[in-house]
DNA sequence: TACATTTGTAAGCGTTTACTCACTTACTAA
DNA sequence: TTAGTAAGTGAGTAAACGCTTACAAATGTA
């Protein structure tokens, strides 16, 4: 009987979430499923989290640290408008594609998850981005690089984009998916938009 | 008891997944609740489909009659490129905002549906939307009204990510969200990454 | 060593799931 | 009028769902 820490558990109980979700989907993410991931009982999934929505909901915390906090540095930092967008576009990308399910929850479960507290921290994930990136933009715009008369909303929607069709890309040209290439490709097309 | 034809029933049936995915999410759509949005009992249900997974087949057959072979026509058309991107973009959006379950089925149960058959109609539907476009750019580049320096694979990806990010889009704008406004942005948008 | 605390388990709880079936009701055509 | 058929029903199934609990085993501390 292997004895674990909870916060060791913890962590591997996040990890089989998005490891379940990913490969299987989510409504294949049961309790009785993550459990044998896990490699432990149903009992001990609920020693460490007092339901399966808890998982979820600290699952997104992370999320939210790991992805939101960390770009943030990028806006900080004293480098130009062009780069600050192509870090900020490659980090994102990479952490999706290492983390495949967090973008499945984004996008669905944001959209009409049943639990209301969880659709809120996904949202604001979301739009947290779509913050950021606007600073991108604006910053480039203000430091004469890139068209004044650029909308910059309608821009940032259309970033939006290319995490949301990731996954089906990832698909579609599975075995050939390069995620460096997929990075360049788009920032260029990104770039001919903002270009005066 | 009101008796209706089967034909008919499945109409009113495949309409009331589609709501059901719209309003509750696809977690909920269960033959229990959709018995419920028909108004008949779940052995109706089962009278005209038999199972759950034929009653999404059958509706992702109508989404590629009602919407590719729809957009085929636009291709064919005699109208110039510009035009019949916009005219594409449009119509798919139009379509997707007045059946939006379609977009969560599209893109949620594509990366990773249980079933095969469903996963591979709606892939399809994907790379048929794909070829389309990518027809409309190679159009407009022969016949020199866009950069024939532009990856056009580059390009379809990042359109693909406009209908995908729709349904986040309709609900960070709720209330302010219009269909012409959003696809006259997009459509701006992407003619400055197409222009010469 | 003694004992409290933490972690893990097996069995089982009530509910919901997709689906079935014996039966009833409405329509059609001979 | 009657017989055949298509459509609808309500009670039921086994399996899966999230979750609980009584108990056992490992660990920390005295």
């Amino acid at each position: 009987m292997l004895r674990l820490n909870t916060e060791t558990r913890k962590v591997q109980i996040k990890k089989a979430v998005l490891d379940i979700i990913s490969n299987e989907g989510l409504s294949k993410l049961s309790t009785k499923n993550l459990a044998a991931k896990v490699g432990v009982s149903e009992g001990t999934i609920y020693r460490h989290f007092n339901s399966k929505k808890e998982i979820l909901l600290s699952l997104v915390e992370d999320v939210y640290t790991n992805l939101v906090v960390n770009q943030k540095t990028i806006i900080k930092s004293d480098i130009t408008p062009s780069i600050k967008l192509f870090t900020f576009l490659c980090k994102q990308i990479k952490y999706l594609i290492n983390n495949k399910g967090v973008t499945i929850l984004l996008l669905s479960e944001a959209t009409h998850a049943n639990d209301s507290d969880l659709k809120e921290k996904l949202l604001e994930i979301l739009k947290a981005h779509k913050e950021m990136l606007k600073l991108i933009v604006e910053d480039g715009i203000n430091k004469g690089m890139w068209d004044e008369n650029l909308d910059c909303d309608a821009f940032v929607t259309l970033y939006m984009g290319i995490p949301a069709i990731l996954n089906i890309e990832l698909i579609l040209n599975k075995g050939t998916f390069n995620h460096e290439n997929f990075c360049n490709k788009m920032f260029t097309l990104l770039e001919r938009i903002l270009k005066m």
